[in-house]
DNA sequence: GATGAATGAGTCTTCATTCAT
DNA sequence: AATGAATGAAGACTCATTCAT
């Protein structure tokens, strides 16, 4: 077998990583076995293991590419000029990661438990997680800036905002792993009400 | 069978509890080798298998406990009359979660991941995390359902009310285990400039 | 099972060692597997593993404690008062030697190759196996310098006739090994004949 | 078939065999995988494989060959008219074979460690190394013949003297390899002084 | 012919659990 | 009742060899 081109050796790697993926939403991280991903993936354990050296390496993998898929969802939201406002940005924040979901076969809020756990062990993990997460919340902040702004300049704090809101998603995503009967949009409904209709 | 014996029961039990959470805490729950709990517990492998059969039992009981741990810090809080304000009750409740860590040495929201993680493969363990979720959100909806009435306008649902706080305390625990520079009175202050000084 | 006797657990040992050393000689240090030791210990492999925490550790134990099952059948020799001559010395040291292999069933001398061999990669071998030969060839010097006074003080140096004696024993052992057609006496023999019938 | 194809092919063989012969010598036979000597000679897996068929057949071959290179030192001063004496003897090829390391940047020493160890497991290995150490004692035989005829005293034995020798020569290469204090001219030395000072 | 990706049996080691003492 | 040595079924990973291109 000659060289392989880039794009098959990429094909192979993302056949591979999506084997992994689903081992581990279905067995957890650590119950999963080399061997449960090397059989899901149809390739022999060598060949699994010339693309990713070790078991960590695709854990690693596996939950970077979900944060990045997170991050590709998200990102056109963040991005809309103008800003939506705080429930209707929670709604579809929610609305987007409930509905990967669905699309995909894969569920990214269970992997994103999985990491979490994984992360308080794994440093290379854990700093991952840290960079994405901080980033995420400095486009939260600006987005709450803008709120801020267009409010009248208040003393409101654009970073306090920031935590509330990735704390609201994050949130989301645990509770609709666990509970499983949470609609995307009832968090942006409980926003309106809470905002509107009671003493704060 | 004295009275004595049972208590000396119940105090091995917790002493192995104790050293179980210590090392799921410090090595996550596969990571954690029976032996390593045996070690941390002073007793034999034979004595601790006698209080605990399995170590999956043991993992269900250091969730368990830590769950009950929880409720102890929040029943008080949910209960006060009349009941706190929205943010205000949210600053309660995320104080006495950060606050349990420092007080006893072990990590609440450390254990609460672990768990979570865990729990998209036991299903006991996903049982009794449930219906703990289900009965503290019955309990923020109880609390919701009073800003509601003394409110006046009672349209807006607590049903939704609640799902949003459990969520912001959810994502609470995530934020601050992962990123670790989240004050527990941080949630709180966003939740009053978000309310108070945007368009929702 | 409660705690084990010392002299017990000195047996086990050596019941493991002995497995190994029988492996080790049929088929040689990395060709030798840890399932043939653990077969051949008629234990398990947790309690193989108990007594020796990894392959390597197996292969030092089984190299230096051969080197002391040496040092013990040629320590009488060197310690004899007076030291018998050159030729007598050599003859009752490869007789020594050749001699260990049909009383144990074990070959000391196949053992010895491959320690050797294996030496070169092995740190830890390797230096306990010089200074295993540093000390037998002082003691060999030692002897030497008796002769030489014996002599009448000749200036013939102590020293390289150590090294010579050295060489003779070592490579009487490759030679028995690999040819397998040298008496204990031959050596000696030789030694006889050449210092006696030619010029030097 | 021309020609050029053939040099060529034994130029190859060459190229792999000398891979071989480094990887050998500092990683040991089995420690060595394929992947290095393939990496070390600039061939694909398929080519060294067309030249060598498996990893035992390298090994053979690569210890054949430092056989040879030794034979090739040690011929012209075996056959040197009229032979050297005894220690002479030794001198010349000790020096003959503690020079060829420092010439080639290959250990002739290192490399005979592993092929005897080898050979006690390799069939091949041990019928190759026992003809040649044969042929090579026999030579020796003839030369201390010599020796007992030019002695006038015919009654030692040529055989002995050349067990002797070989063990001498032998036992140089492993106490140089393990205790790499050795030099060529000690055993000489150590010879002239035994012979000359003492009793024996 | 040459290439190097793929194979898969085999290696060392761990660890939840048991049970003889 | 308690002890802790022993069990043995996995698990992660390697590497000599093959063969499609």
């Amino acid at each position: 077998m000659p060289k392989i081109s880039d794009e098959k050796r990429a094909a192979r790697r993302a056949q591979i990583l999506e084997a992994a993926w689903r081992c581990f939403q279905n067995e957890g991280l650590h119950a999963t076995t080399m061997d449960d991903i090397i059989r899901a993936s149809g390739l022999s354990a060598g060949a699994v293991y010339s693309y990713y050296p070790s078991k960590d390496e695709l854990i690693v993998a596996a939950v970077t590419s979900s944060l990045s898929n997170l991050s590709g969802l998200i990102q056109p939201i963040l991005k809309a000029e103008p800003p939506p406002a705080p429930a209707e940005l929670v709604r579809q924040i929610t609305m987007a990661i409930a509905g990967f979901t669905q699309r995909e076969g894969y569920d990214l809020k269970r992997i994103a438990l999985l990491g979490w756990s994984e992360a308080q062990r794994n440093e290379r993990l854990r700093a991952t997680m840290q960079s994405f997460y901080v980033a995420f919340r400095s486009q939260l902040e600006e987005v709450a800036a803008v709120w801020s702004r267009s409010a009248g300049g208040g003393g409101s704090s654009a970073k306090e905002a920031a935590k509330l809101l990735l704390s609201i998603i994050l949130g989301f995503v645990v509770q609709s792993a666990i509970l499983g009967d949470v609609e995307a949009a009832d968090l942006a409904d409980g926003m309106a009400g809470l905002a509107g209709g009671s003493p704060v």
